[in-house]
DNA sequence: CCGCGATTGTTAAATGTTGTACAATATGAC
DNA sequence: GTCATATTGTACAACATTTAACAATCGCGG
């Protein structure tokens, strides 16, 4: 999960690369790369660790967030799954899980008799009520905060195209 | 795994925060957040998924990173468990997986008898030589070459900090 | 209306991860 | 040296995710 601007132990100059060119990231570019890798997991982790004394996981509290935002506080299960970037099968097995907990009830859908609506039960919709603002601290406290509202506007002008250009991606792949 | 700026779901208003304040994400807020989700989910997805047809995973193409860094390309297993994040368990599972792959040898650690030292092979020596231009390739194009050197150095002269802090979280936690 | 291909969601089995307890060893106070 | 305590890595069991196969249903061309 990483890449090299040094020789990476001492042994062999920059290694044969295809034909286009040797394109090893500039010290500068790896620290950024770094520093992007090691704010993702670290901060997926401590969001996680905060939400697990309301008996959440991130995978949970992202449904419920999706679901409270939805028309009628429910979804189609593949659009859920799109929405939060899960497999089918992951899904459904989560919204088992959920289920159990009564946060989501599984109902059917009128038109089409294949199709099951993920919904927001009234525990669920307590429940996200609940967490949510100590959620929102912890996101305050562990990342926003942590940025003048200059440095916002410049780095989500940044990374704005980023984003649009991995949602592209997923698209089609 | 998200929060909100608007009423979330058009059905009451500000939830009852403790006391301190209600500290709903602004729009600006709300955006740059979302896209730095976006992006850590996608872009994870996107390079697990070019790193596949060199079978292997993320996990392991950080460890053989690491590893290939290392004094001696080897490490101890806390060190490593510690280096990429890892609870000392799974690091376990991880090695003898990749143990059984070739990659990667356990071997007796001589001042300590209770250590192990996880070492590369040979193989996992080339393995990583052969990936890493095309992962390089990757990284860069759906994430540093999208944006301007000067961008790098804004992000990144931004993101250090809050790297830091979310390093300093993990160590006393 | 028929029938074929696409879509929906679940399931079973394989694989990966996490949490806890454990045996072996080290370390330091006395 | 001896004991108490901490550290190292693994093992087992519970849980989560992935992959592939599947049954049910849709919807459209003919």
């Amino acid at each position: 999960m990483d890449t090299h601007t040094t020789d990476p132990a001492a042994a062999s100059s920059p290694p044969p690369v295809a034909a286009e060119e040797a394109p090893w990231l500039t010290a500068k570019e790896q620290q950024f790369w770094r520093a992007h890798l090691e704010i993702s997991k670290l901060l997926d982790y401590q969001l996680g660790r905060e939400l697990q004394p309301h008996n959440l996981a991130s995978n949970d509290y992202e449904i419920l967030v999706v679901l409270s935002e939805a028309p009628d506080r429910r979804m189609r299960m593949t659009d859920l799954a799109t929405a939060t970037l899960q497999s089918k099968s992951r899904l459904s097995h989560q919204i088992t899980r959920m289920e159990n907990a009564g946060l989501v009830l599984r109902q059917d859908c009128p038109g089409d008799r294949r199709g099951l609506y993920a919904h927001l039960t009234e525990l669920g919709w307590e429940t996200m009520q609940k967490v949510a603002p100590h959620h929102v601290r912890s996101v305050r406290a562990h990342f926003i905060d942590r940025f003048t509202p200059e440095q916002i506007d410049t780095l989500y002008a940044a990374l704005a195209p980023v984003a649009e250009h991995l949602r592209n991606l997923r698209g089609r792949a």
